[in-house]
DNA sequence: CGGCCTTTTTGATCCACGTCAATGCTGACA
DNA sequence: TGTCAGCATTGACGTGGATCAAAAAGGCCG
């Protein structure tokens, strides 16, 4: 097995090159991917900049490269609802379809690997295997996003908060091919907001229930945007959840 | 085009096939899918019981020929949250994997056209054309789940109703092979319990919505089941969906 | 260091929805 | 016809999280 599990919903990335890049990255793989390497390019944005995969005469497939960025939707009064995290070799734009009805936006400095749109199908056309390989990123999507159902429907603030740190947590240790400890401590990428947008709250509540979970000993915080996790097991039992950690770290 | 959209979620479905199934369906589309034709074999359900996909011997990728199922997760202490419907030309079971935390229950009677796990992969493989369908299938699977993300994290109850009423109008009229009718009449599927598991609500919230729609003259009812909608413009903007139909209906 | 801006925290209050409990409705069956 | 079992509705009440408002804590830059 050479492929790793890194990503907090399971996809699964090169382990053995460094830009993570399963579907993409020409090293990493049969020389039929040698195709996708001449027909990529690179694009860089800002940490707060608004990523346009459309435009005049702009139509891409990208992937993340490297940093953070978000999928929202957004309802006409202005609510706003987090739908995906783009981490690196997330892949976003539809290959087939104009669609996107999603504001993508740089949460860091990203750098993302982009392919027209047109070329990047007569490419998936030829070589079948790229195909299956986005079709089991899309699956893992498909479970994460269920799993974010869930969490969304179904969840109390606490746990939700929980939730989204178990998920920081494991992101890290794999980004730094760290296994399971049962003491971690990173930074969080988000500010309140972003994470109040993505769990569908309020950054009010999500301050309460951070002090909250500070308050009791789950969490520690330096600063405002590094936690420390004394232990994890007793985080993820405030996330409510039934898996005890179906990633495998 | 010979596809037709059909879903609430904007699935693609074979036009032309009583079956409706786009992937399955050999009569729909060249040679290559004959394969799966040979390999294919029926199971039906009862309404209520559950579709193990995976037992003894036994590990399918199956796909809905007639009939509702539905896709739920559950926590530890009984929370539930519906978190996919199943419909006629939807697949089930991870072709690829073993996994599948979900219950999956017929609804309504249930045919399911099944393949065995093992066999299915190696079609695959053998037919590329298959993977390109279920690609899309799956992502189109996605944008659905994001949107409901959306109204689990941020509608109102009211809002989170109507949306529902919406997406059942639609799919009725799609089955029926009507187009936009502002106004509509149908059968709800569901019981108020399973609205609830679907929607992140509790029955009694849902059946007071439902109440008060009607008490507001957006919808009538005819007995308990059959929804009627004199209005389907006000019916979707109860909805607070920016869309005033991404769907083609 | 001091001013300015953004992010975060904290408090007070409100209300949408959950919870608990009673009642009604419909259909199956003897 | 009565009884029973599953939905469904309705009411009374409590509460988790939203809302509104203000203070505190960091950056950032002169």
């Amino acid at each position: 097995m050479r492929f790793q599990t890194f990503h907090h919903n399971g996809r699964q990335a090169c382990g053995d090159c460094p830009i993570r890049h399963r579907a993409v990255c020409s090293r990493c793989d049969d020389d039929e991917l040698a195709l996708l390497d001449q027909a990529k390019f690179y694009r860089s944005f800002e940490a707060g900049q608004t990523i346009a995969l459309s435009g005049e005469r702009m139509d891409f497939v990208a992937s993340v490269v490297s940093g953070i960025a978000t999928l929202t939707q957004t309802l006409e009064d202005g609510r706003r609802q987090m739908v995906g995290l783009l981490l690196p070799s997330d892949f976003v734009g539809r290959p087939g379809r104009d669609h996107a009805a999603y504001d993508v936006t740089a949460t860091t400095d990203v750098v993302m690997c982009c392919f027209r749109k047109a070329r990047f199908e007569t490419i998936m056309q030829d070589t079948p295997r790229i195909g299956q390989r986005l079709l089991e990123m899309t699956l893992d999507e498909l479970d994460a996003a269920r799993e974010w159902m869930l969490l969304l429907g179904r969840k109390t603030a606490r746990e939700k908060i929980a939730s989204l740190l178990v998920i920081l947590a494991r992101r890290d240790a794999a980004l730094r091919a760290q296994g399971a400890a049962t003491r971690a401590s990173f930074d969080l990428p988000l500010t309140r907001e972003a994470m109040a947008d993505y769990l569908g709250l309020t950054l009010e509540t999500v301050s309460r229930q951070i002090s909250a979970l500070k308050r009791d000993g789950v969490i520690g915080l330096v600063g405002t945007r590094r936690v420390d996790v004394p232990d994890m097991r007793r985080l993820i039992d405030e996330a409510g959840d039934d898996s005890d950690g179906g990633m495998p770290f």
